[in-house]
DNA sequence: AGCACGCCGACT
DNA sequence: GTCGGCGTGCTC
């Protein structure tokens, strides 16, 4: 007797193909089972689905139909079944499911984008041939030393109790240096003393973040549980050793998973807390694919699997914020709970913040005297310093005063930027290149000028400004450079960043890069040049972005209580709006009164999280037709639209309109429920999807659930 | 997305 | 004569 089983597999949502597809099995399998099938010439791994859920056939308005015709039909059996590997668990699945639904993408491509591609690789006889050779691991005996556990502060103590006694999710709100690191591993030691076979996931937002945190977890966990307690989950990883890992966390044995955002659908079968760090970081919204949120995933995983959920920052999104916001006369209460770590372990005392007017500087001044005169004084005392500027290249753009020639790429609505060690001029958003024209390309004029500044040129400049300063051994100052262009080869970012904590720099230039996890000893002044364009920017996010960077950077300076008696830190803003409330709150170290002042703006806007938001992009050869298609959608969305109190913007060109000779438009759709947005986007996508057909000249289209740029 | 089939241009 | 360009269409 031959049975149907639902089976996903990797089929992109606009595929033209159903999610579910069905398949005869001689035996029943469970959902969550891993097995391949054939499609067409192809043979692909697939996930059995329990489809059972109205969500998964709405997805596709015509699949009823095509089912039932289906049925009568011939199925093509299962080609097999991977042995030896337990299925999903059913909160996986869930957590896809609503992924998928909530993000508007199918289940079978969230689904196996969250499975390590070997997984999908693999034949039958190398998987078989890779479990045998798995089943004679050696059991793992720790060789890392135990150390001396640091006692916890009161503040911490308390927050531990807080996080303990009650259910969450917590937003843990603590300054860079309180020791936010130290709660997270607490409470995971806390969560292992009441239950051995309890998982954690901690996710971070960078993989340069993964080793630091790594092993501070593998020192805290390693001497108990074993040097494998611990494992890594981010694309920088080989995919054999992300097979490994990933079984090691969906067997259970791994007690500590640590990883990017795509850690989030890790198969965790034990899983009780999990923590995102640095909560507010834009990169756990994927930008590409199936464009979730993983932060906001960890929240709904928290709440299916019933584990705790800690978000750290000492800058939350104000998102966050606002979901912790304690209850007033007249309002409720946040569904997270706020818990404060003020102080700063050590008693480092936080940089005083000095904001520079520009108003009152000669026009063109790179570094005002004041600013110059302070690193001066600093680097003679063998202190370093960091100068932030957020644009790399040496200018970004070459010009000719004689024609007004600009340096634009053909390809893209941008510039290309000049970079003079290379003599190049580079898109950074295609990456097309070309040597530097001799002279104009266009009139000929052999005097063609860079115009502005990026890090390159920074670094150059600063050289000579400092070119009389001694560093305390007498030798001439160490000036360097980091930023995606110097760290480009594997290992040269770990090994710029030696040289700085071993003190052989002496001023380091660099974009927001180095203002990020990395601590510096030595630092003790950090100056940003250049701020202002996110102070007027046409992204409402820009300030929150922006505020959260430089008390990052702020936090790079005085973390060594020892340096700061003899010389305290400082943090430099050079502005042409020095009264502006972004920088009143910084020089207080202030979040929550920006914060407040935010919300404030929000609200009257209307913009989240006081609404939600979807965006939808759509990109053809040229701008009419990528605006038409997304004004069809408009359109047929109107009636629904309104009943639901929805929206819909005219479509407009994206701020980036051409790029890689692809012209993009785009459309904001906006409510003021989540609920009503999602009921609409569900109802819409299918719809819009179908009306493609009528607009053959669009290349691409996808929908933004929350997105974080407009 | 793959991978076919299919129908027109310049090469051993 | 074929090798190969990428347009169109199908996959439980």
């Amino acid at each position: 007797m031959s049975h149907i089983v639902s089976v996903i597999v990797h089929t992109p949502a606009h595929s033209g193909l159903v999610d579910v597809l069905s398949y005869a099995s001689e035996e029943v399998l469970p959902p969550g089972t891993l097995v391949r099938v054939p499609l067409g010439k192809r043979e692909l791994l697939g996930v059995v689905w329990d489809a059972t859920h109205l969500d998964d056939v709405a997805t596709s308005k015509d699949a009823s139909e095509k089912s039932t015709d289906k049925t009568e039909l011939a199925l093509r059996p299962i080609a097999s079944v991977l042995e030896g590997i337990a299925p999903l668990n059913t909160h996986w699945c869930d957590l896809v499911r609503f992924a998928a639904h909530y993000y508007q993408r199918s289940v079978g491509e969230v689904a196996l984008a969250a499975l390590p591609n070997q997984l999908r690789e693999l034949s039958a006889e190398q998987w078989t041939r890779r479990l045998t050779r798995k089943s004679k691991a050696a059991d793992s005996h720790s060789t890392v030393e135990a150390l001396p556990v640091p006692v916890s502060t009161p503040e911490q103590a308390q927050v531990l109790e807080n996080i303990s006694s009650h259910k969450g999710p917590f937003l843990l709100f603590g300054n860079t240096g309180s020791g936010k690191t130290e709660v997270y591993l607490r409470a995971a030691q806390s969560q292992l003393a009441k239950d051995a076979s309890a998982q954690i996931l901690v996710m971070v937002p960078e993989i340069n973040l993964t080793p630091q945190l790594e092993s501070r977890f593998r020192e805290r966990f390693a001497p108990q549980w074993g040097d494998d307690c611990v494992v890594a989950m981010h694309s920088n990883l080989t995919p054999a050793q992300r097979l490994k890992n990933w079984l090691a966390a969906h067997k259970g044995q791994a007690r500590i998973v640590l990883g990017t955002r795509m850690a989030v659908f890790a198969s965790m079968p034990h899983l009780q807390l999990i923590v995102v760090d640095e909560e507010h970081d834009p990169s756990y919204k994927q930008q590409e694919g199936a464009r979730y949120s993983a932060r906001d995933l960890a929240i709904y995983r928290g709440q299916l699997e019933k584990a705790k959920v800690i978000l750290g920052s000492a800058t939350p999104s104000l998102e966050s914020w606002h979901h912790s916001r304690p209850a007033t006369d007249t309002t409720q209460s946040g569904r997270y709970m706020r818990l404060h770590m003020p102080s700063r372990v050590g008693d480092g005392a936080l940089p005083f913040v000095r904001r520079v007017d520009m108003n009152h500087q000669p026009k063109k001044t790179v570094f005002s005297s004041q600013l110059l005169d302070a690193m001066r004084e600093r680097v003679t005392r063998g202190e370093q310093i960091l100068v932030l500027l957020n644009r790399r290249g040496y200018a970004p753009v070459l010009h000719c005063p004689d024609c007004d020639w600009k340096s634009q790429c053909p390809h893209c609505s941008a510039f290309r930027v000049f970079h003079k060690l290379d003599r190049t001029l580079r898109c950074h958003h295609c990456s097309f290149t070309q040597s530097v024209p001799r002279a104009c390309p266009a009139c000929g004029n052999a005097d063609i000028q860079p115009l502005g500044r990026g890090t390159e040129q920074l670094e150059e400049h600063l050289g000579k400004l400092l070119s009389d300063v001694r560093r305390t051994d007498g030798e001439p100052l160490r000036i360097s450079r980091i930023d995606a262009d110097s760290t480009r080869l594997k290992g040269e970012l770990e090994r710029q960043l030696a040289e700085v904590h071993a003190g052989a720099v002496d001023v380091l230039v660099g974009t927001q890069m180095i203002a990020k996890g990395h601590d510096f000893r030595k630092v003790s002044l950090v100056a940003a040049l250049n701020p202002d364009g996110a102070l007027f920017s046409s992204d409402f996010r820009a300030p929150e972005r922006l505020f959260s960077l430089l008390m990052q950077a702020a936090g790079r300076a005085g973390r060594d209580a020892q340096m700061q008696r003899i010389s305290p830190c400082e943090m430099w803003v050079q502005t042409f709006h020095p009264q502006h409330p972004l920088f009143e709150a910084l020089k207080q170290h202030d979040y929550p009164a920006f914060a407040a002042q935010q919300l404030g703006e929000r609200q009257q806007a209307q913009l989240p999280p006081f609404s939600f938001q979807a965006l939808v992009r759509a990109e053809a050869r040229n701008q009419a037709a990528a605006q038409a298609y997304l004004n069809a959608m408009r359109e047929e969305g109107a009636g629904l639209a309104e009943t639901l109190q929805i929206d819909i913007y005219p479509a407009v060109p994206m701020a980036m309109q051409r790029l890689a000779n692809v012209e993009r438009a785009q459309m904001l759709i906006e409510c003021q429920s989540r609920k009503a947005l999602q009921q609409f986007l569900s109802i819409w996508h299918p719809q819009v999807h179908a009306l493609r057909a009528e607009h053959r000249q669009i290349i691409r289209w996808a929908i933004d659930v929350d997105p974080l740029a407009i």
